[in-house]
RNA sequence: GGGCGGGUACCGAAGUGGACAAACGGGCCUGACUGUAGAUCAGGUGGCUUGCCUUCGGAGGUUCGAAUCCUUCCCCGCCCA
């Protein structure tokens, strides 16, 4: 498939690239280096602080890996001395900084994860450590001289930040300009990104024309917005779907979005054919389509994407099993509990808030007192009602807390 | 270098000697309801052996008693140089 795509004139690869990207500056440049058929180096950075990948990071992914099928080189420029600095982006507060070790166990994980959207076989990942860090003083003075503060501090965040009375320092205003840089060192021919690295993507325009380089196309892909359905997604803010998500807690997650982000979710985030969306959208809007069996339909698109069918209809059913059914489900975490012996006959006398704590549903004993007398706990489907309740432990019980956390009790490993 | 204003719980933000484990809002958790973990309403939201213990940038001090007063240190913002 790849090679038949390779053939594809460069007016049909830049139709393929437009599709689902919000910017691209320019076309006019994109067509122009596709005309001099040869493969193009297309650069995406990731920033290792957060080495999680979501659903809405994989959009570009996605991108990217079109890209690889049209034939082009793939270069993942994982920032790790950037990190070191700490990206200023959307974060309207400093960020902490990131030892190496941690930007190299992070780097890993997106090493195993990347693997799951890319052509591994065609992917060069490269740190930009590897250039960034043996620039002596006198070079980072000569690349800041190229740009200007004014220019600089157009970018939204730290306009903000300036109003705003909040701390911007000098070493995060050169951010961009590493960025900018990572394209200098790699000559990239186009940079992906989300709309919020337009700054920066376009500095490294600027950058590499400074250098004498043919300044690279800048293709922007959405931002998918987090299950809150307001900001945007991130593992920080807490409201992402990871692409490893298990099944289960991948489609309760899609299930748990505001239904008015469920258009922009199956258009960004699946690969639902644009005439089938026009439909759900319009069944949406004239009440034909119930939302719930929309974001049903859009749960198990997701699950399917990153698992598999089978894993979307089980992850289907134990969901309707629980919320709908109010049901218990077949699988849950379980828990070896010190004290009691298999298969046992004999029972374990324990404290019900000792018990939470123990199999790991409650953080301390004052939270599982809190959840039982709200009422949040049961015991093989009782409900709890006394705080100084005792407990009689015995193999195979299952504990509730809330509606959806639940743990299997197992008996001490011998 | 000088002047002023700040640092409070997950976040924002009140509190300026005792009634402060600390108002209020957001977030989060639980319950009711439902079409879902969405919306809405109600409650909860430091810890533990329930009467105690640890918390208000750090360390000392004054006091019967400190988030609140004093000393010192660290950090941030604004203005002047």
């Amino acid at each position: 498939m790849a090679d038949a795509l390779k053939q594809l004139s460069p007016e049909d690869q830049l139709e393929i690239l437009r599709r689902g990207a919000v910017e691209i500056i320019s076309e006019e440049d994109l067509l122009a280096k596709l005309r001099e058929r040869r493969s193009l180096r297309v650069k995406l950075g990731l920033d290792p602080s957060a080495p999680d990948l979501h659903i809405g990071s994989a959009i570009v992914l996605r991108k990217l890996r079109q890209f690889q099928d049209l034939g082009h080189e793939a270069i993942i420029v994982i920032g790790d001395f950037t990190a070191l600095i700490g990206d200023p982006t959307g974060r309207n507060q400093t960020r902490r900084m990131l030892t190496p070790e941690q930007v190299e166990a992070n780097a890993a994980t997106y090493r195993d994860q990347y693997g799951r959207i890319l052509d591994p076989a065609r992917t060069r990942v490269s740190f930009n450590s590897q250039w960034l860090s043996p620039l002596h003083f006198a070079d980072v003075i000569s690349v800041a001289s190229k740009t200007t503060v004014a220019r600089i501090l157009e970018r939204d965040d730290f306009q903000t930040r300036l109003r705003g009375g909040v701390a911007l320092h000098l070493h995060e205003i050169l951010y961009p300009l590493c960025q900018a840089y990572d394209s200098v060192a790699l000559q990239a021919d186009v940079e992906l990104g989300g709309t919020d690295q337009k700054f920066n993507n376009l500095m490294g325009r600027d950058l590499q024309r400074e250098f004498g380089q043919a300044p690279q196309v800048v293709l922007l892909t959405p931002l998918l917005p987090g299950v809150d359905g307001v900001e945007k997604m991130s593992k920080s803010l807490g409201n992402a779907i990871g692409i490893t998500d298990p099944p289960g807690e991948m489609y309760g997650k899609v299930m748990s979005i505001p239904d008015g982000a469920m258009p922009e979710y199956f258009e960004f985030a699946t690969d639902v054919p644009a005439d089938e969306l026009a439909r759900i959208t319009r069944g949406l809007a004239d009440s034909s389509l119930h939302p719930r069996d929309a974001k049903r339909r859009l749960a198990r698109e997701i699950v399917r994407m990153w698992h598999s069918a089978d894993a979307a209809t089980a992850a289907e059913e134990a969901f309707d099993r629980v919320f709908r059914a109010k049901d218990t489900p077949e699988e849950m975490p379980e828990v070896r509990l010190a004290g009691l012996r298999a298969g046992a006959r004999d029972v374990l006398r324990r404290k019900a808030v000792r018990l939470l704590v123990d199999l790991d549903l409650a953080k301390s004993q004052s939270e599982a007192k809190r959840l039982i007398s709200q009422g949040g706990v049961a015991v093989d489907g009782q409900r709890v009602t006394a705080v100084d309740a005792e407990i009689e432990v015995r193999d195979g019980m299952v504990v509730r807390v809330g509606r959806r956390r639940f743990a299997r009790v197992r008996p001490e490993a011998l």
